[in-house]
DNA sequence: TTCGCTGCAAACGGTTTGCACCGCG
DNA sequence: CGCGGTGCAAACCGTTTGCAGCGAA
């Protein structure tokens, strides 16, 4: 199945009685080309051309979160970074390295069925799961294999 | 298995070259006595009495971070916080709560199984995980259910 | 016509940095 | 005794805020 739009961001804005702007698209359009979570400084570069004001771009992202359009995850292990979350993207975990520090994106992860025994067992009733997991990426374990 | 401690903790800053000082067993003992992640902010407040001075504890946080003592994780979607890894903490993993916002510790993820089919699909060696599941908390459930 | 959204510019405060001194190993 | 660790204070810069004007619904 696949992702959803522009049109049907557009329209879940306005189910959600937020208006429809140009500068909003402007921000969804930048988000689905990226293949990686954004900051809002990167955000402002990518956007640099419309000439898009950062102060509006952090109100911007803070209402994406809100209302569950984007997701912010931890970045370089500092800074916060945002990313579309289903329906607009596929569900994804990832992988970080602590060699090279790439993250790789991890799609499958079937913890679904997981997912579910936490949920029947605690009683908490779970909208998604975002998971990390840490350690030597293929590349790295090679490199590192022979000093 | 008991989780390690402050003698263990010397013992592994010397076994990566990093020295002993009062400064980190200080903040070893604030990190072991709270029950939730703490911010720089947070844990200046706790070691206040100590005059540990504010920038150190930065540096302190990076050290201990590169050296998977801690780990930091993303806090009221904005600032970050840390918080001890195993073998210095027990494993666990987070039930965030979008309606009060809380966040509950998860013990027993049996998520083991998945995750190391997950090394085996992609080849990636996991050292750990982390997840994050959201969604509503069981006290949210029946406050929401009737309005 | 209304009220949410935006741009601008100033303020804020968490985080970083340079440097000299200290003290662990 | 050498070099990693620390305190101090200034600088930095990502983020927030107030306010007036604009435009989506």
């Amino acid at each position: 199945m696949p992702t959803w739009g522009e049109k049907e961001f557009m329209q879940y804005l306005r189910d959600h009685r937020a208006r429809v702007t140009p500068n909003r698209l402007t921000v969804f359009r930048a988000m689905q080309k990226s293949t990686k979570p954004l900051t809002v400084p990167d955000l402002a570069i990518e956007v640099e051309d419309t000439g898009l004001n950062t102060a509006t771009l952090y109100r911007i992202m803070e209402t994406l979160a809100d209302l569950e359009i984007v997701h912010p995850v931890l970045q370089d292990h500092q800074s916060v970074a945002y990313e579309l979350i289903e329906p607009f993207a596929r569900h994804h975990d990832h992988m970080v390295c602590r060699q090279c520090g790439r993250t790789i994106d991890l799609y499958n992860c079937r913890l679904d069925e997981a997912v579910k025994s936490i949920s029947d067992d605690s009683g908490f009733r779970v909208d998604f799961h975002q998971m990390e997991v840490h350690g030597l990426c293929p590349d790295c374990q090679t490199a590192t294999r022979r000093p």
